[in-house]
RNA sequence: GCCGGUGUGUCGGAAUUGGCAGACGAGGCAGACUCAAAAUCUGUUGCGGGCAACCGCGUGCGGGUUCAAGUCCCGCCACCGGCACCA
């Protein structure tokens, strides 16, 4: 719009005449800002600003560097950082830490025995130095790393916290065990059946693990969502993966007369009465017509009679062998008959007793009552192997004759189903919970999805867990005053496999005498997830100091919680699930006053190679920041990668646009340096370009639209360069224009700003206030359409009366119009339409 | 299967409440400067037709609402991501 309005006709020669400045030079001013910045920080708390938190998900310190997607959520979140600190005058808490306990360090260790402390600290050093290239204003006096022993004393000292109230515990059970990494996995580091990070297929194994309770929070953890400015899609993640769910659970009388005494004469032990089903759909009762039980449920081998014996463990058998991939993927339903039967507690029907592993020991009570008439699984069960069907509800009061899938919406009215008969069934689905609990056959039930948390690791390079285990007083905390509990110096690295972590091994670590009676007792040798330093390095952050508390009251009141949280989706019920939980148990115990750590959440996209690969390296497609840098300079690259596309969707990374942004900034440096020692007069039409200016590029920026902030600046420097060339440009339009660039281009916004004469930090400058009244244009070119296809086009008043504009329009139209006009149509500052007919 | 996202020139992408589709940039083409090249600057660049003014067609596909649809409604398709036998 800016440059069709205003030809760029004939300014080259001027242009020429006057460019005889100093080339833009990034690298020299950039290095020469870099100094001075790390000298005098431009970001200092005077304890009199409001504070504002933006924190990057920090890095994993890999040995492989950054590429050019790390760098993009920096700029966005440094970009955000510098933004907040000149527009509402804050004082940013913008820090950033090492998250380094971990397996590729563990398992260079193993291949090449260098200590994983050593590898860390060498990647964390080049990283660092790569990181501080962005130009970002990092408080580095802020740094945390989790594998440091001043701060994982506190990631201890928290274990030890829930220990106490009870939220950690051990369970012996089958857990999620990767082969490949020979440890234990949390159920959110599985994904489809593979381990999250070297995708082997992921087996059960029999385990003492130690859990954390992370279900007592679950519906904290679901209702604290709806006060949090994040993406829809992580809550809705968050959501569905604790899986909350109303319903009933249901219990139905075992008729144990099929199954005989036992053969070698042996009296029965008491039998269960009951099996106890869970249902969210307590309303289709009547019409349970069989029910399954999952193949690893206690009664099985109890309720399989003499004649089923044999097919009933052969199923189990079967079932245990199969993998969980093979079990997920497997949609075919199978199973067999117990030969029992059970008694439906509403009717009195005896309903024959299945097995079948499309029920899951380990949700709800690991037995289900079918409803093959509206439940899709129960039907498809009961056509394969012929079980009865009976509708219960019918959309208009009708019974279906012969039911070719199942009805599984909850309204209709309710059929073959005695006293419930003409009901409506929505509202008998709420309804059904206390009715059953009335009958006394049940009782209401609310059922999770999100299991505890596996919390024991097999491995290495994590946190001690800080027990002792003492023959006579069972588990023992670590006392706190003995925190840190550090790692043992070990020689092999390498995972037992057996389920023991290489910790075992080192005997004079393992033995230690119980801290409660001081008799011998034995170290816990797991060490901790990685994800156990990420759930709460945000709050250390602010008081990475303090050896007495993990954070002070007063820093934690002065500065937290994270205002916004910048990273990709990737964790999102992961880490920012178990960051929210440990929030929570901290506010729970009077750390800290909240209980949501992030109050806004960003999620950038992924920049990719081409065709949308992901950037790995052994893919080779992986784009270093390094050399482009040194090509075109740090805020070059900065802009480039806000400008490749919108900052929340994913972009291929393509080298040859960033030519673009640094044409642009040469452009921009040689606007400054053509007009800064002229004196030119303050026109309405360069006040009118410099707020329209201010609001624009505002807005987009307080929108999060970085990419068009970027594309705004070049519009604006072109627009800019030939008023440069018709009669100059004003020196505050210029100051303007250095301010609203700087978060974006820090270097040479500051290098312009010292070069117009300043003498403090641009970023000491406020943001500028656009005014409304000085933007206004006076004339506006308008469309003129007939019909709605446009003719014509006029200028006029931006406040033209309709019948002006009608006129001026039939004026330019001419002979084009013809026919009668049925309509006039005026949209001020918008269109003219007149709708005619032949 | 369910949920979410995306689909616009050669490419990356613009387009407040429906109001001139293709801003800005990349790439291409032409020109200026130059012995020449690079850099820089200028012009041009959706498709089709016409010497031209101009006309027609165009935002994944098919319908619809409207004076007017990339934008709203209905029905599909493709790709990406998440969940996936949770009773």
């Amino acid at each position: 719009m800016l440059c069709t309005a205003h030809g760029r006709k004939g300014s080259g020669k001027t242009l020429a005449a006057n460019s005889k400045t100093e080339p833009y030079n990034p690298a020299e001013i950039e290095a020469k800002w870099r100094d001075a910045w790390e000298k005098n920080p431009v970001n200092v708390n005077d304890g009199k600003r409001p504070k504002y938190y933006c924190l990057d998900m920090f890095p994993y310190p890999s040995g492989s560097g950054l590429h050019v997607g790390h760098w993009r959520g920096y700029v966005i979140s440094d970009v955000w950082s510098r933004y907040q600190m000149m527009h509402g005058n804050h004082y940013v808490i913008h820090p950033m830490g090492w998250d380094a306990f971990g397996l590729p360090a563990e398992n260079y260790a193993i291949q090449h025995g260098v200590h994983p402390a050593i590898t860390t600290r060498e990647n964390v050093d080049n990283i660092r130095k790569q990181i501080r290239q962005i130009g970002a204003i990092y408080d580095w006096d802020m740094e945390v790393n989790t594998t440091d022993p001043a701060y994982f004393k506190w990631t201890q000292w928290i274990f030890v916290q829930l220990f106490k109230k009870g939220l950690a515990y051990q369970k012996e059970m089958p857990v999620n065990w990767c082969p490949s990494c020979k440890t234990g996995l949390a159920n959110e580091e599985v994904v489809d059946g593979k381990c999250e990070r070297c995708h082997s297929e992921v087996t059960k194994k029999n385990l003492k693990q130690w859990m954390l309770k992370i279900t007592a929070y679950a519906d904290r953890l679901l209702e604290g969502l709806n006060g949090l400015d994040w993406p829809e899609k992580v809550k809705k993640m968050q959501t569905d993966w604790i899986g909350k769910s109303y319903g009933a659970e249901v219990d139905f009388e075992i008729d144990w007369s099929d199954v005989g005494e036992p053969a070698d004469g042996r009296i029965r032990m008491l039998r269960d009465r009951y099996i106890r089903v869970y249902t969210t759909r307590p309303d289709t009762l009547y019409g349970a017509t069989f029910m399954v039980l999952a193949p690893e449920h206690a009664l099985v081998t109890q309720l399989a009679t003499a004649e089923q014996k044999e097919a009933v463990d052969a199923y189990v058998r079967q079932a245990m062998n199969k993998s969980n991939v093979d079990r997920l993927q497997d949609k075919e339903k199978t199973g067999v008959f117990t030969g029992s039967y059970a008694i439906n507690p509403l009717n009195g029907e005896r309903i024959p007793i299945w097995i079948a592993d499309y029920v899951l020991a380990d949700y709800g009570t690991g037995a289900i009552m079918c409803v093959p008439a509206h439940d899709e699984r129960d039907f498809a069960f009961a056509k394969k192997f012929g079980l009865k069907i009976v509708q219960v509800i019918a959309k208009d009061g009708e019974e279906i004759p012969d039911m070719q899938e199942a009805y599984t919406e909850a309204s209709g009215i309710m059929i073959n189903s005695g006293e419930w008969n003409g009901r409506e069934s929505g509202e008998l689905k709420l309804a059904a919970p206390d009715e059953i609990e009335k009958k006394g056959f049940g009782e209401k039930k609310v059922n999770y999805k999100l299991r505890d948390w596996v919390f024991s690791r097999q491995r290495y390079w994590g946190e001690p867990i800080p027990i002792v285990h003492c023959d006579d007083c069972g588990a023992v905390p670590v006392p706190e005053e003995e925190l840190p509990l550090t790692l043992p110096e070990v020689e092999k690295y390498e995972p037992t496999g057996t389920g023991e972590s290489p910790l075992a091994a080192i005997d004079e670590w393992v033995n230690t005498t119980c801290p409660h009676c001081k008799r011998k007792a034995k170290r816990e040798t797991n060490t901790m997830p990685q994800w156990a330093g990420s759930s709460w390095y945000f709050l250390r952050y602010v008081d990475v100091h303090n050896d007495k508390e993990l954070v002070s009251k007063e820093k934690a009141d002065a500065y937290l919680p994270v205002d916004m949280y910048i990273g990709g989706v990737e964790h999102a019920v992961l880490h920012l699930l178990y960051a929210r939980f440990w929030t929570k148990f901290l506010h729970d115990i009077g750390v800290v006053s909240f209980d949501e750590p992030f109050k806004k959440l960003f999620n950038q996209g992924m920049i990719t190679g081409k065709n949308g690969v992901k950037m790995s390296k052994s893919l080779g497609n992986v784009v270093s920041p390094d050399d482009l840098i040194r090509d075109y300079g740090c805020d070059s690259l900065r802009m480039y990668e806000l400008f490749v596309g919108p900052p929340e969707l994913d972009s291929e990374w393509d080298d040859r646009g960033i030519d673009g942004v640094y044409r642009f900034l040469s452009r921009f440096w040689r606007l400054v340096h053509e007009n800064k020692d002229r004196d030119v007069e303050e026109t309405t039409e360069l006040l009118k370009v410099r707020h329209q200016m201010i609001h624009t590029i505002s807005t987009r920026l307080a929108q999060f639209n970085l990419n068009t902030v970027i594309s705004g600046f070049m519009e604006y420097n072109n627009r800019l360069l030939e008023m440069s060339a018709e009669g100059g440009v004003d020196k505050e339009t210029l100051r303007v224009f250095v301010r609203l660039i700087a978060p974006v281009a820090p270097h040479i916004a500051e290098e312009l700003w010292q070069r117009l004469g300043e003498t403090d930090s641009v970023f000491h400058s406020s943001w500028p206030e656009a005014d409304a009244s000085l933007m206004q244009e006076n004339t506006v070119e308008i469309a003129v359409q007939v019909s709605g296809r446009v003719r014509a086009t006029i200028t006029i008043d931006t406040d033209c009366a309709k019948e002006d504009a009608v006129a001026k329009a039939k004026e330019a139209l001419g002979d084009k119009l013809s026919g009668t006009i049925v309509k006039e149509i005026y949209v001020p500052g918008k269109i003219v339409n007149l709708v005619v007919k032949p």
